[in-house]
Formats: C-alpha cells, structure tokens, sequence
DNA sequence: CTGAAAGCGCTTACAG
DNA sequence: CTGAAAGCGCTTACAG
C-alpha cells in the first residue's frame, strides 16, 4: 500500500510540488483559481493526507505536547489532562501522556525521550528529582509550566492550589461547628510534594490565628498501607480530637475505612473533613463536607501558560506562581 | 540555541554521518573500537540526542500510537489508559489522548490527524459513527483495535467484557439472596454503545433461565439528567421491584443518590448492586456489591494486541473478539 | 502566478 | 571497517 505524497498530488494536478505545499499551506495570495481548482480535485481523487512528520521536520514544530504527571488513576491527574487536552483540541495540537510514579528516574526517561520526538512544550507535576535536567531545559528556553508542585531551584512558572487557605477554610468549618481538637492526617512528608507541606502548614497557621493550642500528635504523617493503625493511635490518646481533617482524597478514604470499621458516627464521635472533592461526597451518609480544588481551571490556565510560551518564543523575564482558590463544600460531616 | 545534529556529532568525532548513524542504531560488527569511543566522547561533550521526527520519517514508525475513548474522565477510561500507557512504555513507545465524547465528527479529526502524524497504530472505544472511515483503515492494513464497543461492519479485533455474564452474575446473586422482583435501570440505549445492549439482553436472559416473567416495565432507560424521575416512577409501580440492577457506575450512583434522598434502606427496602466497581464500595454503608470487569488486564491486551500487529505487518486473517471474565464482589448491599 | 532547488536531520544500501 | 550519496515528504526563499 503506496503512500500517497505531495508529488503524487503535484503529478496529478499537473503542477509543482511547491504550488501544490502552498496550497495545503493556505497561501492562495497569487494562485489562479484552476490552479486551486486542480489541486483540489486531485487531492480529493487520491484521498491525499499530508504526512505531518515530515512537516515537523521542516517547520520544527510537531503540535504536540507532553504532560508528565504522578499517576493518571489519581482523579486531580485525570480532570487536568482532561482540561489541557480540551484547550490542546481547539489549538488543533495533541497531547501524549506519561506516568512519572513519583520516580524521578521515570519522568527522566520520559523528558528526554519527549524532547528527542520535539514535542513543543511539557507541562509536568515534577517529582523533584531531576533539578538539573529541568534547569537545562529553561536555559534552552524550552517551554514547560508546572503544575501542583513547587521546584524549587528551577525558574518555572507553576500553576497551584492555594493550599493553606485550602486548610484554613478546612479548620473554619470545623470551628464553626465547635469542633476545636482538630486532628490532621497526610500520606507521609516530602518537601517535594508541595500539596501536604503547604496543607499541614496551613492547617498549622490556621490554628494559630485562632489561638488554638498546636497539638503535635494530631498531625499524623502515615503511609496509606499503615494509616489504619496510625488513625487508631490517634483516635485512643488520652484526649483524642473530635475532628479529623484528611489532607487529600486517598486520605479521606483511610479515614472513612476506619470508621466504617470502627463503627464511629460522623459526625458525633468525631467530624471528618476532606481536602479535595470525592466523586461519592454528595452520596455518602452523611454527606461530606469537603474542600474542593478547581481542576480543570488548573489545568485550562496551565495549558494557556503554556501556549503563550510556545506561541511567544521570548524568554518571559519572571517566573510566576499562579494560585487557584479552593472553595468549602458544606455538606453533613461536620 | 542551535540544536546539535548527527552532523556536529560527526565532525567532532572526525568521522562521517553514516558512521555515528551506525553507531546509533547499535550496528557495532564492523565498528572499530576507537571510532566507537571517538563517537561516544562526541556525543556526551555535545550532550547530543538524536532528532526521533526524523529518523520517523526516514523509518516509518513513530513509536507512537493514538488512544480515543469516549471520556477520560470515566473510571474505566483512565485504568485502560493506565494499562496502555505502561504496555507502552516498557516498548518505549509513547501514547496521544483522544477524547471523542461519542461524537463521530472529533473521533473523525482524531482519526485523520493521528493518521497524518503518523501514528503507528490505534486503539479506540468507537462511536459507532465512521464505519468507513475505520473500514478504510483496514483495507490499508492499519493496525488498530478496538475497545469496549463492538462495531458491526468492520473487521477489527475488539476487547471487550463479558456482558451477558456481568448481568448473569448480578441476577443470580440477588435471586440468591432472595430477591426475584429485578429491575435494571440504565442511561439511554444506543446500539453502537455496546456494554448497555448487551447487560440488558443478559438480563433478559439471566431471567428467562430461572424462569421468571419479564416485566417490561422493571427496565428503566433513561437520560441521567431525568434518572431520578425515573427511578421515582419505578418506585412507586403498582408491583415494586424489590432490587435494582444499576447497569453502570454513573447509574449506581443515580440510585444512590436516589434512596439517600428518599431515606431508602439498602437492602431493606430495595436492594442494588451495580455494574462496575466503584472506588468508594467498601466504604459506602451498606458496603456495594459489585460486578468488577478486569479494566487494566483488558487495556493491556488491547495494547499486547495492538503491537503484534504492528511488528507482523502480515494481515490478520480472521477478526477476533476477546471477551474477559466479569467477578462478582459481594459485599453487603443485597 | 508558478517552479527548481536546497534543506530539515536522519538512515540505508552500496562502494571501496 | 568507513564514507558518499540518495532519499524519507515536506517547506521556503528565490527566480522568473
């Protein structure tokens, strides 16, 4: 099955391979109108489709883009990439999806390999490891966006939750309601996961101003696999909170395992509140109160970042953090 | 910032073009040790990486292919793209994104342009609206596979769930709990859309093998934006049914949303069970059961199929179905 | 208004 | 063991 190319097309119509590239190329300014007439027609006839690599070649742009997030199965990840790929649509680009894992060797992999196949842009939530190869890309004036992550060292424009406010609005709520032994749970800490570091001390913040004593045990930093037995530690201290914030959605379902099996009334025995939204809040009995993150404005304003920096080709002068509000849910869980 | 080629590789290692190609592409037989390590100190002191746009169009691959599906957003979306995306990436290929929101016109574009950019091969959950263009994909010998949608007309191997089994499973385990008065609710019925024809035909016939009547009315399509109309109109039947069948997670969560409206008790006043696992069954009170379908293992044949026909290049002879195994997860709400 | 020629950055027979 | 040349399928000054 012979591939049908701009020569064949050019034969057909009796013309130029160049007339016949203007053509394709909208730039009609002094093509008589047989010409185009011929053209068209012969396109039609041999059903031609102009081979878009070998464009890319020449014009050193492929209309595609990479984004690199930790997991797709995450529904923050999902509602992002469902976003950057509506705007990626309208521009008439394509996006190609990668799962860094949280390993940075990964997202090495995958960086170098987006780069070689001279994709115009990446829009990544780094995982912290790879400060040099990024740093390299920025003096390339290559352009990329973050998003949900802080790199620090690394002069990029990051699209982010306003995290603190997330757990301020959390603690608020939960003030609100007279609840003031206020716990806070999180997947373990890592100074590169920007969400849990800028939420705990939000969280830490938040109880200050309100001249609430900080109670160190009641940030309980677990591993998902232990969160069990953490909660339980938690729930049987000698003054156990009477409210738990979960840091995000992976959390809320620990929690909500837990009193399940515990059998623990919410929000009589303790209150529950979640950073992030759940597809299920509305559902649940009771319903959850939550905070919710606007992902798919995250991840529109990133993919429109990112158009201007492919669009403009000047080094822009300042890096910026861009942040989005989160906004209370309130439902029946506290 | 001039982007170094195999040319500057050649010329700071004193050799030609060819030779660091050779060098590139692992043909070491005839290589002369200290070209090899000349080559070698080039390319890391130019810290160059080759142009794969063209080596692409030299070679005709891309190590790239194209996935659509309907929604991203969906559960099962993303765990099939999840499995995909790794198949992918252990054969350092790389996946583009396509949402076609069953609409046959963006599925078309999609098409077309994954075609133009070369895509080395497609996997789709068809709209059910371009048979010939996919028919014309075959004829070309296009590797490409389809998902979760049988498409009559075209010959093309598809992966898709055992339907019919998935309701047998659902009507068996509430017969066995007692429940005999079964509806079946689900969103509108589409015969392109493959998974609601065919749960509803096993439920037809689920019934039918333990010889109880049909009542046409306990089968309930319905837009989701007017489900809980629906449902209400089934509720109050002069002969209620005692348990629902929600044909799909989005269904299930209309019946739950539903019976929390109505203080409805589960199982007590009517018992539900759904097709598909939902993540937050285990925490819901009462517990879901469930009909899971094996979303990563489908997504991975799906692509272990997809790349066997790109290395064969030869034609399939006959078109095959692959149908997986749905599981019952009983749990506690019927 | 249209065409010949060069070039994008690789790979691949083929010659030596 | 290595290099010169042609070619993949386009685009783009430039000439006429």
């Amino acid at each position: 099955m012979k591939k049908v190319t701009i020569a064949d097309v050019a034969q057909h119509a009796g013309v130029s391979k160049s007339t016949v590239s203007q053509y394709l190329n909208q730039r009609f300014d002094y093509m008589g109108e047989q010409t185009k007439a011929r053209i068209e027609e012969a396109i039609a006839a041999l059903e031609y489709s102009p081979n878009i690599v070998a464009r890319s070649l020449k014009q050193k742009s492929t209309t595609t883009i990479g984004v690199i997030v930790a997991n797709i199965l995450h529904v923050f990840s999902t509602q992002v990439i469902r976003a950057i790929e509506d705007v990626c649509n309208e521009h008439n680009f394509h996006v190609i999806i990668c799962n860094a894992d949280d390993q940075p060797e990964k997202e090495k992999k995958y960086i170098e390999m987006l780069r070689a196949k001279q994709v115009d842009g990446i829009i990544a939530v780094p995982t912290g490891g790879n400060v040099a190869l990024y740093q390299d890309l920025v003096e390339k004036n290559f352009p990329i966006v973050f998003m949900d992550r802080l790199m620090h060292g690394v002069e990029i424009d990051t699209v982010l939750l306003d995290n603190e406010k997330a757990s301020f609005l959390a603690v608020e709520a939960l003030l609100k309601q007279g609840y003031s032994q206020i716990a806070m749970i999180s997947p373990f800490l890592d100074p590169n996961i920007t969400p849990r570091e800028e939420r705990i001390n939000g969280y830490k913040k938040a109880l200050e101003q309100h001249q609430i004593p900080l109670e160190e045990r009641y940030i309980v930093p677990s591993e998902i696999s232990e969160m069990q037995e953490s909660i339980d530690q938690l729930i049987h201290l000698p003054n156990p909170p009477n409210a738990i914030i979960a840091v995000n959605d992976r959390v809320l379902k620990q929690v909500l395992t837990y009193t399940k099996k515990h059998k623990m009334r919410i929000p009589d025995d303790v209150a529950v509140i979640g950073i992030d939204d759940v597809p299920y809040a509305d559902i649940f009995s009771p319903a959850l109160t939550t905070v919710a993150q606007p992902a798919f404005e995250m991840g529109e304003k990133a993919a429109n970042l990112l158009f201007e920096k492919i669009k403009s080709k000047e080094r822009s002068n300042q890096t910026q953090i861009y942040r989005f509000e989160p906004e209370l849910i309130a439902r029946e869980s506290c």
